[in-house]
DNA sequence: GTCTATACCCGGATAGAC
DNA sequence: GTCTATCCGGGTATAGAC
């Protein structure tokens, strides 16, 4: 009894360490261009071993990339219990976005799929990772909402149009070509980006 | 003699047609999604033809994101010509974010290069392109200086770091998402993504 | 369930006739 | 230079022994 519970553990185990395999090789080198045979390699086992625990490579994306929303969510849990009540919800939108960049920067954070990707039918299809995504898309929303409402954020501007923008700013290309460029910190990148995103280029 | 340059025009003809479909693939599946045989087939020719006229896949992007600026240059030109010599640069700049944007939602500007492309070290190591590239990134660059020396962009924020943002707005995926969300014309978009870009998500 | 070895396919590139 | 037919590497997925 006690060595069936080990056994499922050790599975799950290497289930995970496969999934972090994936989720680092999404974020380094993206979806077309990973193969499983590096999956299975930085995992640790045969590509064999790999394919009794999923079915194809779409699916250990996709679970790689649920695996990127579950702690994404957790870190706008951490942030929500971090804050006093009273941090206007423009400060913690900002908050979100700093964890993301420095994910991007650290090279951590896969980039959002393109619209033809084979990738996007897979987690489309996939209930676990809409399900999250939702639940981040409506946390993150209740906060746009909030800020359109104190009238911190624009309240013309469609809410679902903002979050998208605010996504896509997180998860662009930008703070890779920043620190490319090399004459800056990342921290200064971060507030850089910050600023242009929320402020605008044009002086205030 | 004659007959020589007519033969040498119906080639550069096929040349055209080539970097044409090329050019339609890599804005519609992107590089690695794009084929060679789509290629051909959508110039009209066959696969070892084209390898005639282009040493390799990469060759043939490489042409055809080279005429990708060169349209950007003239667009840069015919505007330039337009406006009124005082026109203030952050219109000038507007208006090319404008063409730009258009061409993103038509379906018909290819997404910037991914940093670890193999797209990427075939586009560093192509002159003309680079060229092509340096001489739009000055034209452009031109205009962000005098804005910031006008006062209209914020002369705190490095310049080049503005052009890649403008850069990534107006190529990033942002357009083609809004516009499958379907609830807003194009133009309504468009005036959507001026507005986050250069005045910000916050109220003024 | 894990491995080695392999089937199979797709896509880039080429051979050789015309 | 253009075509048809082919090669060949690499990548997903599977077979079969253990």
């Amino acid at each position: 009894m006690a060595k069936l519970a080990f056994r499922a553990q050790v599975l799950r185990a290497r289930e995970a360490a496969i999934v972090a395999a994936a989720k680092h090789l999404l974020a380094a080198k993206g979806f077309d261009a990973m193969t499983v045979d590096e999956v299975a390699a930085e995992a640790g086992i045969a590509k064999a071993s790999l394919y009794k625990h999923f079915d194809s490579k779409e699916a250990v994306a996709a679970a790689a990339m649920t695996r990127v929303v579950d702690t994404l969510l957790a870190a706008l849990d951490e942030l929500a219990a971090q804050a006093s009540p009273d941090t206007p919800p423009l400060e913690r939108l900002k908050a979100a976005m700093r964890w993301a960049l420095q994910l991007n920067q650290a090279g951590e954070l896969p980039a959002l799929p393109a619209p033809n990707s084979s990738l996007l039918a897979a987690l489309a299809a996939h209930a676990g990772y809409c399900e999250r995504l939702a639940a981040a898309n409506e946390r993150v929303g209740a906060w746009v909402g909030a800020a359109q409402a104190s009238g911190e954020l624009n309240p013309e501007l469609p809410a679902q149009a903002l979050l998208w923008t605010l996504a896509a700013c997180a998860c662009g290309p930008l703070p890779g070509l920043l620190r490319r460029g090399g004459t800056h910190s990342d921290e200064q990148i971060a507030e850089f980006l910050l600023a242009t995103c929320f402020d605008g280029l044009t002086k205030r």
